[in-house]
RNA sequence: GGAGAGGUGGCCGAGCGGCCGAAGGCAGCUGCCUGCUAAGCAGUUGGCGGGGAAACUCGCCCCCGGGUUCGAAUCCCGGCCUCUCCGCCA
């Protein structure tokens, strides 16, 4: 979340933001409030003092063997008055935090304002493929090799679960693999990780409360399924001070994701382009506010790196305003070529939310020298989601006889094998 | 799931309901001393918020949330977490 002080100092700018954002416009509420709060507390701590000082008093008085039976009666009231006012502070705070946490971030200036329509195509890797039949979609594909069973996942747990078999199931965990191995070598440090978190974690990356229709709740222990991995990665140390010298942390996790995906029925129904369960590998990083922009370049280079690995074509995009999610500031999306389906699928997320996550899950880091803590940048992308960059593969290595090609770089993951016939 | 123990500052560890934001120790920092290091001596070292240009000042924070009280680290209730034992279980 912002800064409240912020907030304060610079309406315009976050009331700009949110309309960039499309999102609902709270902030002269916020800012009556936050009025309110301030004159609440000048108030309390006036009483507070006077009560504090007159208390002294009174425990000098007893211990000198003096009467202070009227001091006491008078301060009974201010204590109560005290106590009155110290709850409509803590409503007035409640009130206070509820809307700043649906505040957006405010998009880096460097971000074009506008619809999706204003997104920037920044450049394009590899060849399509150009396959000299009509090349078939993955679950065609999927099905006539046996390695993808759409009916079998809906038979077990509805529609929008998918099953993989054989060579499938095991290019998926080749691919896991693939990018986990790659990313540690750049350095990430390779986690594994609760899947289930607290509505507080989901707070603290800024899933909730904006997005609390889009995911699966465990009602019996109030605990959400991760949309990502992004949640559990980010939040690690929540709520700590850890020392700046830690920084930067790079961390890499494979996961599944778990999305209810409630606002898009109908779309992308068929096959693995949109599941409620797939697997992702995310990068996540903290990092010194300073280097954070440089970060994301390299954190964008290092989910490219594995898409250039397998030789699949991609472009990359710089969302513009309209299109960034609520916490970003900055975020560009990788999207791969595939033939069967013939679109581009966005497999990769690279996003810089500077101080926002760390605001809001209150995640600081002290000074090397010593000093005031602050609030480090976090970053997060995904290196990269699985069904989506097996779609590809599935759909540009096919051959005209139907079989699937593995890309070269997989084969020793695969046992040697090269082609799925 | 059952029974017990415990959660205090960067760490260890004390704490009668009233100068306790908290003794003492360790670690860190600053002086002094000293060929260097160590030791010794003295001082110093938390977070959040309000006001102020600033020096500074006020309030809150002893796991969290309530309660009792003029006053709570200390008493009461609820929760969370950690540890030990038993049971169950991949």
């Amino acid at each position: 979340m912002l800064d409240l002080k912020f907030i304060r100092e610079n309406p315009d700018l976050v009331r700009q933001a949110i309309a960039n954002k499309n999102e609902a416009d709270k902030l002269n509420e916020l800012l009556a409030l936050d009025g309110r709060r301030r004159d609440i507390i000048g108030e309390v701590e006036a009483l507070k003092h006077q009560k504090n000082v007159a208390s002294e008093n009174v425990a000098k008085t007893k211990k000198a063997g003096g009467d202070a039976s009227d001091a006491i009666l008078a301060l009974r009231a201010v204590s109560d008055k005290a106590q009155a006012l110290d709850e409509s502070l803590r409503q007035v705070e409640e009130q206070i935090l509820q809307l700043q946490l649906r505040i957006p971030n405010i998009p880096n200036s460097d971000v074009p304002v506008g619809d999706e329509s204003a997104n920037q195509e920044l450049r394009y890797w590899g060849e399509r493929p150009s396959l000299a039949f009509k090349p078939a979609p993955h679950w065609e594909l999927g099905e006539t090799l046996g390695i993808y069973d759409g009916a079998a996942g809906a038979n077990v747990s509805g529609s929008g679960f998918f099953v993989l078999k054989g060579a499938g199931a095991k290019m998926q965990r080749a691919l896991v693999s693939f990018m986990l191995d790659r990313h540690t070598a750049h350095g990430y440090i390779e986690h594994r990780l609760p899947y289930l978190v607290t509505a507080r974690t989901m707070q603290g990356t800024g899933q909730l409360p904006k997005l609390a229709e889009d995911m699966y709740h465990i009602e019996a222990d109030d605990l959400y399924l991760i949309p990502t991995a992004e949640v559990p990665l980010t939040n690690l140390s929540a709520g700590a001070i850890i020392p700046a010298d830690l920084l930067p942390q790079k961390a890499v996790a494979y996961t599944p994701c778990f999305r209810r995906e409630s606002g898009a029925h109908g779309k992308d129904t068929r096959g693995m382009l949109r599941v409620h369960q797939f697997d992702k590998v995310e990068l996540v990083k903290v990092v010194e506010p300073e280097h954070s922009y440089d970060e994301l370049e390299l954190l964008l280079a290092d989910a490219e790196a594995i898409l250039q690995a397998l030789k699949l074509p991609y472009r990359v995009k710089l969302l513009a305003t309209g299109d960034l999610s609520f916490a970003a500031a900055k975020c560009y999306d990788l999207e791969v070529y595939s033939a069967g389906v013939d679109t581009w699928l966005e497999v990769s997320s690279c996003s810089n939310f500077v101080d926002f996550q760390a605001r809001r899950m209150n995640l600081r880091a002290r000074p090397k020298g010593g000093g005031k803590p602050f609030f480090p940048h976090t970053l997060n992308g995904s290196g990269l989601a699985l069904p989506r960059t097996m779609i590809a593969i599935w759909e540009n290595y096919q051959t005209a006889k139907g079989s699937i090609i593995i890309p070269e770089v997989l084969v020793p993951y695969m046992g040697g094998q090269t082609e799925i016939a």
